[in-house]
DNA sequence: TTTTTCTGTTGAGTGGTTGCATGGGTAAGG
DNA sequence: CCTTACCCATGCAACCACTCAACAGAAAAA
């Protein structure tokens, strides 16, 4: 290494002929230092190029001021759009966040919630992977007494404040509005996964159905990953059916964009022959031709209301706070890709 | 707070009438430590629930086992790849990565070197924000002893290692791709920053056209901040001109998106009338209509050998190293936005 | 008996914070 | 004018959890 100083707070007493404590308090602008001190004391640190060590400060006041934030990918425009809110608030309260990827593997997700609880973040705020059955590393923070917030792909399995938005709606809305736009033969793709938010855009789907008297049929529900190659199969696997769909509803944009892409080649007219419509309003659905049909899930004000949910935590306290549960309304962006009567806009 | 038992390696050692050393070594694996004390301790540790301090450890090493990277944002694709790449390596080594976004804020960027230099991350991994111009923030790390590791937007500023893709070879190959396809009036779409990609690309462009003996006009540079928005904007300029082009060569995906949109919204045919190339290989480069014609980064490729550069910090002991400049070749996406003479591809 | 090996202990140190002194100065009271 | 009380700025030393160099005691080897 080119030059390691290790300028401490003793260095700066030491040239001032103080004590350490009393740089400390100067630093921290604590009001029983006197402003002469003080100034004293700043302008020395700043010669000394002086660097504060936070490690050292976390563990004597067992607050690092860092809260962890677990994701399955960072790259999804959802995702990192609520982190944005989270770091929005959490900056204001001067508060450093820390993301992390979980990929959507149980092994690491559990691996990154006992880094961060070594790392002794002061909190968690987290959205689940797909592939989690198993909430015991969660339970864990809690046992820890380390604040956990979720978001979005979250459980009831866990007693923890949570902010969703309402899945259910979103879905009936989107089949609602296929519906109203003629479809009678709408497909569904869906995750296998035991992960809320898919159950319950399902539930919305079917009881859109249900209120408008369609039948219900096994064989419009495809279960995949949802990823873009996914909706190209499950298309694919559409169309082999003896009567297709008109219309298809993908619980996930990328799944829907597959789909799209798969009528293209197959030169089927979207959204004449067949409806598409996707569910996250990721950035991309507004490029394609036509611009995909989706449900805005409003994740910048997501990112900040679990946050000041979170931070909720810190206020009251040593109170123990009652867990809550937040549902956003989300919106349908009505495009294209189901647009078969022009100019109806619901 | 519910519960916080804070259970210590001292409680270990007093449950077992050793000394919380032994623990300690214990617990690391250490050879002087015989397999029964170590099962015991292991044991005891699980009883009492006990999760190891890194706070304290990282401070009585001098050594977090974090290291930092800061992007622009972590939401474009591209930087997402990058730090999945890193992450790989580095999970591989025992380190954990903390994300920090700059947003292309220059005041975010400095506040956030302050913060891992005070949260003493080992090593930062950084990719520079567009509005930063003054590089001092960077040489504190320098002065610290912390390793730095510049990549894609990176100085020659700084004495660092930096990995980088040959932005101008990139450009290049787009510009003479335009020009094989016929195009002879092509604009271009950059940054008025001073950050290195774009004045690669600039140059790019200008000596292939140089090569190909097509005249350099100075109307053809359009300056923006090369977002969606920037590139409609630049497009309708474009549009405004007398003599119209017959391609536009954004130097980002986002760019030339926005250019394909006002294109389309004003029934100008991509390619015939127009063609179209950006830069990136952004995923909705794929899903747009026509698909868009880019160039890819290799960005996953990039993370990992960023990582691994970054590595040779700690291998070599306190040897300084040499800065290294390591250059990726960037491969032609060739798509529909460009092809205008079907089936020829280089 | 001396030396080596093995296993474990002691105690200092990492950098910063903080409860409890301390000591000088000032103001009030006698 | 001299106590006494009190305040103010600062010092002292313990503490946070862990690690490691140095050391010690016992058993094994020489």
């Amino acid at each position: 290494m080119a030059s390691k100083p290790k300028v401490t707070i003793h260095h700066i007493a030491e040239k001032l002929n103080i004590t350490a404590s009393t740089v400390s308090r100067a630093l921290n602008d604590n009001p029983r230092i006197s402003e002469i001190t003080k100034k004293a004391v700043l302008k020395a640190a700043k010669q000394l190029n002086y660097q504060p060590n936070n490690i050292a400060a976390a563990l004597r006041n067992g607050k690092s001021y860092i809260i962890g934030i677990i994701v399955p990918t960072a790259d999804r425009a959802f995702f990192a759009s609520v982190v944005r809110g989270i770091e929005e608030i959490a900056n204001k309260l001067n508060y450093k966040v820390i993301i992390c990827q979980s990929y959507d593997n149980y092994e690491k997700e559990v691996q990154t919630i006992d880094a961060l609880l070594s790392a002794r973040v002061d909190g968690i705020i987290a959205s689940i992977g797909k592939n989690t059955e198993n909430f015991d590393h969660y339970k864990r923070c809690h046992e820890k007494g380390i604040p956990l917030v979720l978001f979005d792909r979250t459980t009831d399995a866990l007693e923890v404040s949570q902010v969703v938005i309402d899945d259910y709606l979103g879905a009936y809305k989107v089949v609602e509005h296929l519906i109203l736009q003629g479809c009678r033969r709408i497909a569904h793709f869906t995750s296998p996964k035991k992960v809320s938010v898919f159950k319950e855009r399902l539930r919305g789907y079917t009881d859109a159905l249900r209120d408008y008297e369609i039948p219900f049929d096994e064989e419009l529900i495809i279960k995949s990953n949802l990823q873009l190659e996914d909706g190209r199969t499950s298309m694919e696997k559409l169309l082999a059916l003896k009567v297709q769909p008109d219309a298809v509803f993908s619980a996930s944009d990328y799944g829907a964009m597959g789909a799209l892409q798969v009528l293209k080649e197959h030169k089927i007219l979207v959204p004449t022959e067949i409806a598409i419509a996707g569910f996250g309003n990721e950035p991309f659905t507004s490029f394609s031709d036509p611009a995909l049909t989706t449900v805005d899930q409003f994740s910048l004000t997501m990112g900040r209301i679990t946050a000041e949910l979170f931070f909720e935590h810190f206020k009251g306290g040593d109170t123990k706070l009652v867990p809550q549960k937040t549902v956003l309304k989300p919106e349908l962006i009505i495009r294209g890709s189901t647009l078969r009567k022009p100019g109806r806009l619901p």
